[in-house]
DNA sequence: CTGCGTTTTGTTATCGGTAACATAGTCAGG
DNA sequence: CCTGACTATGTTACCGATAACAAAACGCAG
């Protein structure tokens, strides 16, 4: 039961059916047949159903390769993400590929938080000639921006909140958002405040949780507190072990550390199952924050206090700019902030249990 | 700055160059040129740095759509899975991607678990002539399956173990998970089980998630056990909030209910913080075993106890399977299974404080 | 210097659709 | 019964690359 690649002297399957073929059967032109499946309105009723009657008996599905070279729309849509396995950036896919329907198929590519992997995914995307083009982040290379320039697509930038978008952009400031986490530990008298994010390793970095960290400590200097650290462990991506070892260390070094502060709510989730694990207190003896707004956060005990942005929100942004492009809008504003919340929960309770009500 | 998509009587951007644009440039034929970007080494050298030359100058990148046209290869990969949100597809995915490496573009189209969307997702895939589909799951509609052995593309079924698959399979049987779920239950003591999932709501079912649940049954009719439970809650896809909902129910209907197995890891999770929430031990009174291996479950606490299955190998070993077969190597297994493995952690520990000793 | 196998480059014919324009029919109004 | 405005369908010419075959240039043994 192997089909074969190559078959032999007599074709094993007939070849895949060609509108030329459905034409035929039907009695038509090609481009009657074309019209029917592109706009069946333009077609007498009768030839219509004598058409799909031809469709259905071979089996035709259209080949959207030719299509697309011919009419020169392609209908794709790139996306280039740090990565998938991360649930903010799942649902910014998600919302994204809802929001452009089903007549548009995306194309995504990885970066793996590596800086170079930018350069040649956009060049491999842009080989597909695709309509537009969503990529996570700001920073590019001069070459990228050119290809990019050149391409004379739509480009959004998401998932942050450039000074001078490329051409479009949907997201907030990571700034912002990691002064706003300080800002809330402050807000609850808390002094000996941490960070923790990853680290540059050769060519991977996270860019946007870096901004996040450099506005956290922007916060504190703005409030006079001196005693702050900004903990960068381990690679990019972080997730829910990269917390747990970082809150380990870090109690280590400064076991009366009041505040901390994870880039992600995967690492606030990690932190706060290892201060569990350490029998620390949370928010008994620290106080958590994380950022996103995962649904881990909002679904462990004590739920965990974060920034909320919106991500599949994000996404659908995206993708309703870029249908109204395609539809021949005009401008519109360049730079979307969806901006950020501050969600206080559990980990940040106000503690009425005396032995810490002073701070 | 904004680019206008029909410029006026004098075009705003020059048109994008072409193979024939860079060969002109060059002093050379297109097939040059082509050849040069294929197989460098079928050029002399001169040449070849003659014609990279003009590449670079006029910022050249080659048309896929066209060159896919006429070489009848596209270099896509389809794959259809329920959603992305969920850490195991999003595995799936990216193990898929490095598998097939970076020459190969998957195209992702998601269910979101409704039956009906599959038909779609294959007619609309298969228009973009991909060289292989990769599907979860091994229900398909007839017109399904006609149009998927008409394609003449390999097809891998993954997430399961069909008895007669399609064509390839790469997975492991649901139903066997389930089983050992509750067998594991079982060789702790317990006796009043249940299984948390989710319930078929019009078009919208997880059948795998269900053939987990018949496993369950299965197993506890073979030990003789009455006392079963199935809560069948919610519509797919499951999550946090989806367990922590279940296990409220199940505890309300079922106060002394000993063993818990919830249809995914993100279900456990939400059910073990419900217990969490309301006083109910962990593994105290209940015992809880979830289905995934998510990291959640590793890294909570209690670690959840779980049915580990290698989502990101399904995918690496897919991609390692069409690639075999892209490069013309013959049948090998239809079907892999890659197995299950029970994980013993924290949520079934055994129980030693005296109170529980006994069963 | 000739001949033959290699290496290097070019020519021609598609791949399977759609855009743009051309051409039959149809029908209402005069 | 003719004309003009539609409606319905067909013809022709690409879209931008690559496969397959052809030919020219080169190198070296004899």
């Amino acid at each position: 039961m192997t089909r074969q690649k190559k078959a032999g002297p007599t074709p094993a399957s007939p070849a895949k059916p060609t509108m030329r073929d459905v034409s035929r059967l039907a009695g038509v032109s090609t481009m009657t047949v074309s019209r029917v499946l592109a706009d069946p309105s333009l077609v007498a009723l009768d030839t219509r159903e004598r058409v799909m009657r031809a469709v259905e008996q071979l089996g035709y599905v259209p080949d959207l390769v030719a299509g697309s070279l011919s009419s020169r729309r392609t209908n794709f849509v790139g996306l280039i993400l740090p990565t998938l396995t991360n649930s903010n950036f799942a649902d910014t896919a998600q919302g994204l590929a809802e929001a452009l329907g089903a007549s548009y198929q995306l194309l995504i590519g990885y970066t793996l938080y590596r800086g170079g992997e930018e350069e040649r995914l956009v060049r491999s995307l842009l080989a597909r000639r695709p309509q537009a083009l969503v990529i996570a982040g700001t920073l590019h290379t001069a070459s990228t921006r050119r290809m990019l320039l050149n391409a004379d697509i739509p480009v959004v930038e998401i998932w942050d909140h450039p000074d001078a978008p490329l051409d479009k952009a949907v997201g907030f400031s990571n700034f912002e958002a990691g002064r706003a986490a300080a800002r809330h530990l402050l807000s609850l008298g808390l002094r000996r405040l941490a960070a923790i994010g990853s680290e540059a390793d050769g060519d991977v970095r996270d860019a946007r949780g870096e901004a996040r960290l450099q506005g956290f400590s922007a916060a504190l200097r703005e409030a006079g507190v001196e005693d702050g650290t900004i903990l960068r462990h381990g690679a990019a991506p972080v997730s829910y072990g990269h917390g747990a070892a970082a809150m380990s260390l870090l109690l280590r070094e400064w076991p009366d550390v009041e505040g901390v502060f994870a880039v992600s709510d995967s690492s606030a989730f990690g932190a706060l199952m290892e201060c569990r694990r350490r029998g620390v207190e949370v928010p008994g003896q620290v106080s958590i924050m994380g950022f996103g707004d995962f649904e881990v956060g909002r679904e462990c005990e004590p739920a965990i206090s974060t920034i909320r942005v919106d991500a599949k929100g994000i996404g659908a942004r995206a993708g309703e700019l870029l249908r109204a492009l395609f539809e021949g809008a005009g401008a519109g504003a360049n730079a979307l902030d969806l901006g950020i919340e501050v969600v206080p929960r559990g980990t940040t309770a106000l503690r009425v249990a005396g032995r810490q009500l002073e701070t």
